[in-house]
RNA sequence: GGCCCGGUAGCGCAGUUGGUUAGCGCGUCGCCCUGUCACGGCGAAGGUCGCGGGUUCAAGUCCCGUCCGGGUCGCCA
């Protein structure tokens, strides 16, 4: 090494030593006949003293430098409470620059408080990760990676890689596509999960994998989602619902306890998607705050008002709203319609208790004398309907919820509220009237529905369960399929005929032939808890190099166009050849 | 793919009903400064106003198109 200390560990124990440091140059004060110069590396900063004008003058903002001196304790009434090594100083002897710097883009430890945009930032991602903040997000999730493979080692978990280039597997998303110059015109897929993979694993025999791996696909973005992403992958042979459960909830509590020193309680509260759908419109309900939806489809049952003549009609109270002004419900409206709703209804409760609002003259007298007791609504709320089919509605008033917690700042700061939801829908109709799985199509049905799933796919519930944090969806994983008959009966459901099974993902159902044992499964977004985690907005916070909004990578320019000769040479305009499986 | 917001000096921003030479802070560069810690003082440089077209006597400002970034709905486990 070429330094003694780390610059952010030197204490008054210290003083007196001589030692060597290296790092960057983070800010300098130049008083002329003596400078100070705060050396920062990666285990924090000091101050140097320098004496001579000409080095210290000569020095710029984030220089590469090595200092040797002796460590002193600062004058009385110079120490400085506020930073770890505020006490001493290192006097300095001997300076050299390992390397000048540009003039920088953006300020990076000038102590000022305003921050480059995003764009900059990932241009000049190297620069960035010097500031604290991302350093920061980036040890934390390496703490967070790390802790992970203790506690699956510790459990006898195999970390095992599959592969890359792989062929597509069938779980609904675009798949990224590479050319193969050895068969031109065909491609491989980059994985969209390890999933045919890791129930490989299983009919082999490694009875406990894991991998934290990285999944492809080709979607639109959001802040919480990127076209690479990263997810802990895990899978157990001869297992039930609740090894699954019990094991995520053990990686959850070592995580929180070991990276931010919080105890999770355990069990984790469990609810059923229905309830989910009944009580928050969600199926990752956000548990930190309360205004739950309210069900008045039957106190509605007589209404004379058309609108509330539905399937479903349901409400949710924002507390305070009656003094919403008429702009910002109209802008409710505006929003609700974004969402593909008519509208949103509501009325207003004044001070005294009348009920108003365009809505009010639509119901009758005693159903406006009992409305605000109904769904718990106090003078001076506002409560928003939805009505339609029940999903739909549901679903609307969700997000509302949503919506008026952000308005009304009803989210507490530093709750961790985590919640597995289970027994989902297996099937979901499809635009054309049949059914497609919604989690994929090795999902097995919960047992009690092994018998009638397939007569009555509606009603059938997944042996599959969700874990939710703070209203984000973490993490999910289901007991899979292992009996030849179940699966074909699946295949049946969702229109699947057994040329296209075996074409798609042959090599599954072959491998199935030879005593697969009972198994299942969850996958962890760790971009995602590592954002949570770290409490930064964008999982781009926890990527070292992120990719924007149409999967441009600013610093290397990537995606690029290739040359007409990598074009030939990749093999990417051959005719194709009979694709067996057509997606 | 739809909708919303944004793009002005290296960075963060202001720029009025369209009107003279487009401003402010930070940074940069030069000079000065022996106890600062967001050090301070004096001075200077730095701009295709994202790009293209249009309206106008006149466009950073209005209109159309387009590119880029962010958010959101669709999509996506």
């Amino acid at each position: 090494m070429i330094r003694t200390h780390g610059a952010g560990q030197l204490t008054a124990h210290n003083a007196g030593d001589t030692v060597t440091l290296a790092g960057w140059v983070a800010r300098r004060r130049d008083h002329g006949g003596v400078a100070f110069i705060d050396l920062r590396d990666a285990t924090g900063w000091s101050q140097i003293v320098i004496h001579d004008e000409n080095v210290a003058g000569a020095l710029r903002a984030e220089w590469c430098i090595s200092v040797t001196g002796k460590v002193s304790l600062r004058p009385d009434g110079n120490a400085n409470e506020n930073v770890p090594t505020g006490a001493i100083e290192v006097i300095c002897d001997q300076l050299t620059v390992l390397s000048e710097a540009a003039p920088l883009p953006f300020p990076i430890d000038s102590g000022e408080r305003v921050d480059a945009n995003e764009e900059v930032r990932l241009k000049y991602r190297y620069l960035d990760l010097r500031r604290e903040g991302p350093a920061a997000a980036l040890r934390l999730r390496s703490k967070i990676t790390t802790t992970i493979r203790a506690v699956m080692e510790g459990e006898g978990f195999l970390d095992i890689e599959t592969p890359y280039l792989t062929r597509s597997t069938p779980e609904g998303a675009r798949d990224f596509l590479v050319p193969v110059r050895l068969q031109p015109g065909s491609w491989y897929a980059l994985p969209q999960s390890p999933q045919l993979f890791k129930q490989l694993l299983m009919v082999a025999g490694m009875e406990k994998y894991y991998q934290i791996a990285r999944c492809f696909r080709d979607e639109d973005f959001r802040a919480d989602r990127q076209p690479e992403f990263t997810q802990l992958d895990v899978e157990m042979s001869f297992i039930d619902q609740e090894d699954i459960l019990t094991l995520t909830e053990k990686i959850l509590q070592k995580l929180w306890k070991e990276v931010l020193g919080i105890e999770i309680s355990t069990p984790i509260p469990r609810m059923t998607f229905l309830e989910a759908m009944r009580r928050f419109g969600s199926d990752k309900p956000d548990l930190r705050f309360e205004y739950e939806l309210v069900e008045v489809t039957e106190y509605f049952a007589n209404t004379e008002f058309r609108v509330f003549k539905a399937p479903y009609v349901g409400a949710v109270v924002m507390p305070g709203g009656a003094s919403t002004p008429r702009r910002e419900l109209d802008g409710w409206q505006e929003w609700a319609k974004a969402r593909g709703a008519k509208g949103l209804a509501y009325i207003l409760i004044d001070a005294t208790g009348e009920v108003t609002g365009p809505v009010a003259k639509n119901i009758s007298e005693s159903e406006r004398a009992g409305i605000a007791a109904k769904v718990g609504a106090n003078p001076g709320d506002a409560i928003f309907f939805a009505a339609g089919e029940r999903d739909e509605s549901q679903k609307l008033l969700g997000a509302a919820r949503l919506e008026i917690a952000k308005k009304c700042n009803l989210i507490p700061d530093h709750m961790w509220e985590f919640l597995w939801v289970v027994d989902a829908p297996m099937f979901e109709p499809t635009d054309n009237g049949g059914w497609t799985a919604v989690h994929h199509p090795f999902t097995g049905p919960k047992p009690e529905f092994a018998a009638t799933f397939d007569k009555d796919p509606a009603n059938a519930l997944a042996y599959a369960y969700d874990i939710v944090l703070n209203g984000n969806e973490i993490g999910g994983g289901s007991i899979r399929i292992h009996q030849r008959e179940i699966q074909q009966r699946v295949f049946d459901v969702i229109g699947l005929t057994r040329e296209e099974a075996q074409s798609k993902f042959g090599f599954l159902l072959d491998a199935f032939n030879y005593g697969p044992p009972p198994h299942g499964g969850i996958a962890i977004g760790i971009d995602r808890v590592s954002a949570l985690m770290a409490g930064v907005e964008s999982i781009r916070e926890v990527i070292a190099f992120p990719k924007t909004a149409s999967g441009g990578d600013p610093l290397t320019g990537a995606p690029t166009p290739i040359t007409p000769a990598q074009r030939k040479e990749a093999g990417i305009d051959k005719s194709e050849k009979l694709e067996k499986s057509e997606k």
